[in-house]
DNA sequence: TGTATTCATCGTAATATTGCAATTAATAAA
DNA sequence: TTTATTAATTGCAATATTACGATGAATACA
């Protein structure tokens, strides 16, 4: 039916599954990247530097401020976004700590 | 218009993308979990042990395989799943970098 | 040879996501 | 005040994803 039924999975399954759906469009991948790279940078500059729309990277923004990986400061007209990196390292460790897993015991059949 | 435009992005942030929404739904987490507990497993109790269908799980997966993160042996009429241990490093690795990096300059503004 | 079991695939329906044009809101500058 | 600039929001269209029932393919067992 093409909807999710949360409630059958764990509170951490579901936090895993939201950290790793923010990295996995290109385009937010991509402002991430730029973001680390320059460190400061407002919505205009991030609409040129890749090649969407403004409201289309304003969208992206939103999903990747609502997981508080941005913080930003209003400048005039224009905001400042920056990587919050506090945060940044508490999702990432969250999610690393899922990938970093081992196998309890050797399989015994592959 | 619902398209990604994959060709705008480097191979880099499509890849990135790629292996985080492998990882973006908290069925594939669930699946990869159990795995990793059991770490041999045939589809029947991940439909047991998950509350999907069987067809909904193999759906699953298909997509975690197309990633590379799983291998299966046949076993009489059922399939044995683990985890493909140094698939899973390499896959993994590729994405602890993206989230390991560290901004160049401090932000001037946030 | 059936029959049962197990997983994959197909068809479908519904929700989610992506993307953009148009509009709105807020501030700066004239 | 008016105009320009910048970002957010809204509304729409299209594709993507999720989920399941039905069906198909392959093997084990009788």
């Amino acid at each position: 039916m093409g909807l999710t039924k949360s409630e059958i999975y764990t509170e951490e399954q579901n936090r895993l599954a939201n950290i790793a759906k923010a990295f996995g469009h290109p385009a937010r991948v991509a402002i991430l990247q730029h973001l680390f790279k320059v460190n400061a940078c407002v919505c205009g500059d991030l609409v040129n530097e890749i090649g969407l729309s403004q409201a289309t990277i304003s969208q992206h923004l939103k999903e990747l401020k609502n997981l508080g990986l941005l913080k930003g400061n209003i400048e005039g007209t224009s905001i400042c976004y920056c990587i919050d990196i506090e945060n940044w390292q508490n999702v990432s460790t969250y999610l690393q700590v899922f990938l970093n897993q081992k196998p309890t015991n050797l399989g015994e059949c592959c």
